[in-house]
Order: structure tokens, then sequence, then C-alpha cells
DNA sequence: GATATGTCGCTTTTT
DNA sequence: GCGACATATC
């Protein structure tokens, strides 16, 4: 009672006194954090409220808990280890313990650190405990990733690391321009060294939590003896960028609470009680900060499945979990071993199949269930036969008519991949039969090209010294300013020390542009100002709470809106007008994207904070109209479930990846089982699993052997399926092989023939005794006599006359107007008139043997 | 400096 | 079989 009283008392402190920047006052800085200006009533009801609860809590939230879950719920003080497998409910004993911990009073909801490794865990999390409570939990700005809390914090403490709290955070792609510079600088072979492979290597020490003086000298000597020299200067162009990568944010932070011991301490007496989901997947730098926000009362609960962990390509260490009982000793191990998704024949297949892997936990799943289909094995001739198959298969489940099953909601089907290169095949079919489908985690909104260079005018007006914003801005729309105008730019800023944006304002003054480079550059940097003096810097970082991160400014009538000022700025740019102006058959998208972006802008107070948004969010989430089959990463997938999966491509190379097991060997091997295991698992009533024979790679057919997984899989819980409803295609398999191969490439292809390794495997898998094998091997026989081999020559394909109807891949459907030699003059019905080698263009009745 | 064509390398998985 | 980047040509 008498922590409650201080409690109320200190948040009516932070309410009279603002907390400074970037500092630590335990007596206001955290309340303002969590509690400030808006929040006050609501927080000050709860309060009220809990107090009351106090008297008869109520916890019927216990009363649905099996006797495990309610035992790591009711565990509260201490170090306790949830070993949760999938589909055990989880995330339900997760919430209900935060539930529990507002309700028994142990802390408040801003005392509560909760880290997830996802938004939409963090969203899933926040809504439940919302719903348990019956009310929501304003108050809970520690719930959240990993990145998104440690941002809160970096931009409070960002000098203690030599930072501006208006830090930006740079995306993969700024962080591969940047390091390309600086290995251009370095005066080796781009070619041979490629920026990819440092940030590889940059990434791979951060999530170890290594500055550059803490690299090994061997590893340091990679990349041409220059791995850590060029991480160091790489770490001090951000800085001077006042930038930061995805790795810095929790590498900062680390490396703020080892220096400063006494910052740690506030932290750690602040947040009374830690959570973590995943705990599986944490890497170096995240076990370290959380052992170190744990160090005093090791109040910590970590949630995980060792056998869920399949980030360990981006520095996850099942070590963490597997080691925690070390770490944190007198633990408590809690175990949840059933299963309430899967039918008793799925949970078996995935069990024998992670019964393959070495050092486990351990874990035995059950379930109270009885019923349920097995686990469906089948085998194709091709990728596109099975990307046939399974929109015949969604197409029937979907209308009901699949014996025995009962009938699907498309949302009710996922797909799901190894990688999403083996998405298009079922892209393309499921547009050519009209099937609804969403891809999640494909391209992104964020980002499209347009995009990015709308934030990139966006960042340089919220944060000047964004140089590779700029860079990115500068010709774009064209202002005549080409590599050498940029050059005397780079030079000038970096002689004078300043920023480019400065550097082309002295460049503009001294005479070093001319010409169009020159007016282009100044009018640029006229507007730059003008619009920067539009730009309110709402946000005071270092008090912010998690819905609000503005505080209230007073607003000059005569300024207008982040909304107005981000149309000004692509307009009065010449953005948009460029891609008025722009023919090409896309250039409406983009437009269109430019409009939903500004609309994007709404949910947000100021530009600052939606760049924030974007930088931490990569959600694509849109597109809930309407019934569609998911089709998602392996990767993607974990934490979700659907009641029918299909998991194509169950083929040695592909699944396990080739890759994967090249690079990290017998380990790399047991996480694509893990992998595997997480695929079966999603599924609630029916699961598919299917090989091909035959399928291309790098646009070259390839003999395929069935996965190794594949033999794993206990035979009393799998059904060999036969393939059905197909036949009678090959003419047009032909066709559509032609279609692709009359374009840019057109070099000879052949088919390779029906391998007798796959027929090997295949035997293993019980396939070859099935009927449905040799039919399908009859058919394939058939389908594969006039197929290959089919020698395509782009020259062959060219003889156009006038008048004829053709396709470009970028400019879409045009007429034959002119031939000179083998170039032609096409005017296109969207895009002009344009003249090109005939191998570029497809007569456009093949083209529409292709889909799109 | 901008455009059109050629070349290379590559595909896991993502906060 | 695609896109990023390099080169050639205007």
């Amino acid at each position: 009672m008498r922590e409650q009283l201080q409690n109320v008392l200190s948040l009516a402190a932070s309410l009279l006194y603002p907390a400074p920047m970037s500092s630590f006052n335990e007596d206001d800085a955290f309340e303002a954090a969590a509690a400030p200006q808006s929040l006050s009533l609501s927080q000050l009801a709860m309060q009220g409220a809990r107090e009351s609860a106090l008297g008869a809590p109520d916890t019927s939230y216990l009363d649905s808990l099996n006797p495990a879950q309610r035992e790591a719920v009711e565990t509260l003080d201490g170090p306790v280890l949830m070993l949760a497998g999938a589909g055990t409910g989880k995330t339900k004993a997760l919430t209900a313990r935060i539930a529990h911990l507002l309700n028994t009073g142990r802390a408040r909801p801003n005392e509560i650190l909760a880290v997830t490794f996802t938004n939409k865990a963090a969203r899933e999390m926040k809504d439940r405990v919302a719903a348990l409570m019956g009310h929501q939990i304003e108050g809970m700005p520690w719930l959240g990733t990993f990145h998104s809390v440690c941002v809160k914090l970096l931009r409070r403490h960002a000098e203690l690391v030599d930072l501006k709290s208006n830090f930006t955070i740079l995306d993969t792609d700024d962080q591969i321009r940047l390091l390309k510079q600086l290995i251009n600088a370095a005066g080796i072979d781009e070619k041979r060294w490629p920026a990819r492979q440092l940030a590889g290597m940059i990434d791979s020490w951060k999530n170890r939590a290594l500055t550059p003086g803490h690299v090994s000298a061997g590893e340091g000597a990679e990349f041409n003896g220059l791995g850590v020299k060029l991480y160091a200067q790489y770490q001090e162009r951000l800085k001077t960028l006042n930038a930061v990568d995805f790795g810095d944010l929790l590498l900062h932070m680390v490396t703020i609470f080892q220096k400063h011991g006494d910052l740690l301490e506030q932290y750690q007496r602040w947040f009374k009680y830690i959570l973590v989901d995943e705990y599986q997947d944490t890497n170096v730098a995240q076990y370290l900060w959380l052992r170190l926000l744990a160090g005093g009362h090791k109040n910590i609960c970590c949630v995980g499945d060792d056998d869920q962990s399949i980030y360990g390509w981006r520095g996850a260490e099942v070590g963490n979990i597997l080691r925690f009982e070390r770490d944190f000793p007198g633990a408590k191990v809690v175990r949840l071993e059933q299963n309430y998704r899967s039918t008793p024949h799925i949970l078996a297949a995935a069990s024998s199949v992670i019964a393959g892997n070495k050092d486990r936990l351990g874990k035995d799943l059950w379930t109270a269930e009885t019923e349920g289909e097995k686990v469906r094995l089948v085998g194709h001739w091709d990728g596109e036969e099975e990307a046939r198959w399974v929109g015949e298969e969604i197409e029937a489940m979907h209308g009901g008519t699949r014996a025995r099953l009962r009938q699907y909601s498309l949302d009710d089907m996922a797909i799901l991949v190894r990688a999403s290169h083996q998405m298009r095949a079922f892209e393309d079919r499921f547009l050519s039969i009209s099937l609804p489908y969403r891809v999640i985690g494909g391209p992104r909104f964020y980002e499209r090209m347009e995009i990015r260079d709308a934030m990139a005018y966006f960042r340089v007006v919220c944060q000047p010294d964004d140089d590779l914003a700029f860079e990115r801005i500068i010709n774009t729309p064209k202002r005549g300013v080409g590599d050498k105008a940029l050059q005397d730019i780079q030079v000038a800023a970096r002689s004078n020390g300043v920023n480019l944006v400065e550097g082309a304002r002295i460049a503009v003054a001294d005479g070093l542009l001319k010409g169009k480079a020159k007016s282009g550059v100044a009018q640029l940097l006229a507007d730059l100002d003008r619009w920067t003096s539009l730009n309110v810097q709402q946000i005071r970082y270092g008090v912010e709470d998690e819905d609000a991160l503005v505080e209230d400014v007073a607003y000059d009538p005569a300024e207008i809106g982040h909304i107005e000022l981000a149309e000004r700025i692509l307009d009065e740019s010449g953005y948009t007008t460029m891609w008025q102006n722009d023919k090409n058959p896309e250039a409406p998208g983009r437009l269109e994207n430019l409009k939903e972006l500004v609309k994007a802008l709404e949910q947000f107070e100021n530009l600052a904070g939606f760049l924030e948004h974007v930088a931490l969010i990569m959600d694509n989430d849109s597109g809930n109209d309407g019934e569609k089959v998911t089709i998602m990463t392996l990767h993607g997938a974990k934490g979700l479930e659907f009641p029918v999966v299909f998991l194509p491509g169950w083929e040695e190379g592909l699944f396990p990846s080739q890759r994967s097991m090249d690079e990290s060997g017998v380990k790399g091997l047991e996480e694509e089982r893990r992998l595997a295991y997480v695929g079966i698992t999603r599924a609630e009533e029916l699961c598919t699993i299917s090989f091909a024979a035959n399928r291309r790679v790098y646009g070259q057919w390839q003999s395929q052997l069935a996965s190794r997984f594949i033999d794993e899989l206990s035979p009393e819980d799998v059904d060999v399926t036969a393939p059905s409803g197909l036949g009678g295609q090959a003419g047009h398999m032909a066709g559509h092989m032609a279609g692709h191969g009359a374009g840019r490439y057109g070099g000879s292809m052949t088919m390779a023939e029906s391998p007798s390794t796959f027929e090997r495997r295949a035997a293993k898998a019980d396939v070859y005794n099935s009927p449905g094998w040799k039919r399908m091997q009859e058919r394939a026989q058939r389908n594969a006599s006039p197929k290959p081999p089919i020698t395509i020559n782009a020259k062959a394909t060219s003889s156009f006359t006038i008048g004829d109807r053709v396709f470009h891949k970028k400019f879409g459907y045009g007429e034959v107007m002119e031939i000179e030699g083998d170039k032609l003059s096409i005017e296109f019905d969207h895009s002009g008139t344009k003249k090109l080698v005939a191998g570029f263009v497809m007569p456009a009745d093949q083209a529409g043997d292709v889909p799109f």
C-alpha cells in the first residue's frame, strides 16, 4: 500500500515537472515516459480501479489455464523459463501473467518490460492483456519489440554514444550504399568484396555485441584484411550522419548500460518484472541486454521453444535458452506440453521429424484430440504442376467437395514455402485461375522506389545530416546534377567538415557548380530551406510514451500540418510531376502509392514520427478485403496457425536449403529441420506436404530429390496421395515455356530427364508403389516426349512484320511500325514510339500465354 | 548527362 | 530469369 501511494505521488510529480532531456531521474523520467499529459486521468482512474480490485481481485483469467500454464503464471518472483511447445497456449500464459502482475499489484503497467520479436506479437499481447483486464492497458510503454524499446531508450540517452536524439534509423539499403562508398574509398574491388558480405559481417558482430575494438584479430582480418577497419569507419560515418542501423539499437544500449552502472541500476529498479517472448531467438546482444536489466531482482520470465529456433542465421543463439538455468540459478522451468492446435497425426508427424535433432531440451507434445486426417504427401512432376495441383485442392476444399472434409474459407488456407522465389509459381497459377491470394512478406510498400524517394525528402527535412537521403534526392527528379556535380559537392562538404546540404550551399556560393547543375542545386536548397522552416520539430525525444510521441506544441496558425507539408514537398520538388510525365505503364501505380503514403501520414503527428514508424515497422498486413489464400515463407508463419496448410517444395537443396547446410553444416540442417517442424505444426486440421521431380532453378531445369525430411515422417501418420485432376496439358506447357523462352535470353534450353535419384527417394517415401505415382510417371513420360529438348533461339522467333502486335516487358503492348535489320520501331500503346532490338519483344499472342 | 543495351550474380529466411 | 550495375552511344 505504501508503494502504491508512492506511485501515485510520483505520478503527480511527473505531471508538474517535465523530464529533462536525456537524463535519468527516477522520480519523473519514467513517469513522464509512461504516463504524460493526456494519460493522467485514465491512469489515475486505473490506479483506483486496481486498488478496489485488490480487495477482491478478479482472477478469473486463471480458471481457464491448465496446471502447467497456471504454474507459469503464478510463479511471479524469480527467474522462470517457460518451455512452450507449438500450440500449447504460450501467449495465453504470457498475457495471463502480465494480467496477474498487474492484478496482484506487483507492478504498474509502466514498470513491466515485455519484449517480443515482431510487431505483430507485441500488438497481439497488448490486445490480449487488454481483453483479460477488461480495459485497454494504456500505460504499457515498455511492451514492444526489442528494437522499438531500444529506440525509446536510445533516444533518451543518445548523447552517451555521441548521437543526437533525433538520429535516423537506416535500413539495409542505406547501410549497403554507405558501405559501398567506404569500400570504394578503401580502394578495393567492390566486385570481389561485395558490400553485402561486409554488411553481413558487421551485422554478425553487432549481433554478438562486438564493437570494433572487441572483434578478434582473426575475424577482423577477414574481408581482405580490412574487416574491422571498415567496421570502425562505418561506425564513424554513422556518427556523423547522426544515424544508426538496426544492430546499433541493441548494441548502443548494451554499451551504455555497461559503461554507466548508475543508469543501469536505475533501470533495473524501474523494470520490476521482465518478460521475454520467443527467447530461443535472442542473439548475444539481446541476451546481454536482458541479463543486464534483470541483474538486480532477476524477475525474468522467458518463454520459448528450442524446437522452434529458426533464426540462427540472423545471430540467434539457441544456446541462450539451453543454458537459462545456469544463467539464473534456481530458475523454475515449466513445460507446456498440451497442444490445443493440431490433430494427433499432424502432431505425431511433426514430432517424428524433430526427433532427428540432437541437443533438445525435450518436450512431449500431446493432445486430447483423437480424430483427424493424416498428413498428406504428394509427389509432382514439376513445380508448375505442384502449383496447379495445390490450386485445385484449394478450390475443391473451398467448394466443400473434398470427401470427409468440411468446407473451408480461403482465409483458412495457407501455403508455406521455404524460399520466397517459390511463391511465384503459385502466384502465376492463382492469377490465371482467379484464385484470390495474399502474399505476406513480399516486396513491401515501403521498399518501393517512389516511396523511398519520397521518404528521402522527408528525411532531409527532418534531419539535415542524413547525407544518404540527400544523395538520393539530389537528382531525383532530374536537375542536371550528375556524378561530377555530386562529387564536387562531396568534396566541398568534406573539406569544410559539414553535411552535404551545407556542402551544396558552399559549392553553389563558391561557383564550383555551373550551368544546369548550379541552378538545379540552388533551387533544391531554396526548397529545402522553405520546407524545413515549415516542419515544426514537434517531437521532443526523451519524453515520449507509447501512444503520443509528441509533446503538445502550440501551433502557430501560419504553420501548416505535416500532411500538407508532405504534399507540398512532393509537388514543389517536381517529384509528382516526374511520374505524371512518365510514360511507363507502371507510373500511374507509383502515383497511387504516393497518394497512399500521404494518406498513411494521417495517423501520425508529424513527419519524424512517421519516419520512425516506417523504420521499425515494416508491416504490410494490408488487404483485409475479402477471403484470400495466404502465401508466405515458413519463417513468416511462425506463431500463426491455419486449419489447412500446404508445404510445397520438400526437396533436397531447396528444403533443407543447400546454402544452410553448406554454411552451417549439421547445425544448419538441424535448423532446417526445426523449420519443417514449425511448418507442420502450423496446421490445425489438414497438412499437405509436396515435392516435385523437376524444378527450374536460375532459369535452368534441374532434377530434384525428395527431401530427407520426408523419410523422417512417421509412416503411420502419413497418407501418400496421388495427384489428381490432371492430364492433357502437354501442349499448354510447351507453349508456356516457349513464351518464356522468347524473352530476352532465349538461349537453348533442355528439359532434364526424369532422375533416377528421385525415384529412389520416392520409393523410400513409398510414393513409387502407389498407383498414383505410376499414373504420374506415365503421364510425365507422355508430357516429357513432346516437350524436351526444346531449343529456342531468340533470333529465330524475332521475324516480325510491319503491323505485328508485340509485347515488351517494360513498355507493354504495341505495334511494329518500321523494321531496320534486327531493330524494330514500335509504337507502344502507352509508352510512345521506341526503337528496340527484336530480341527484346515477343509476339503479343505469345505474351498472352505468360501471366502478365 | 541521359538513354539503351550488355554483364554478372544470385535466392534462404528479417527486426 | 531477374535486377543491379557497367558500358557504349548519343
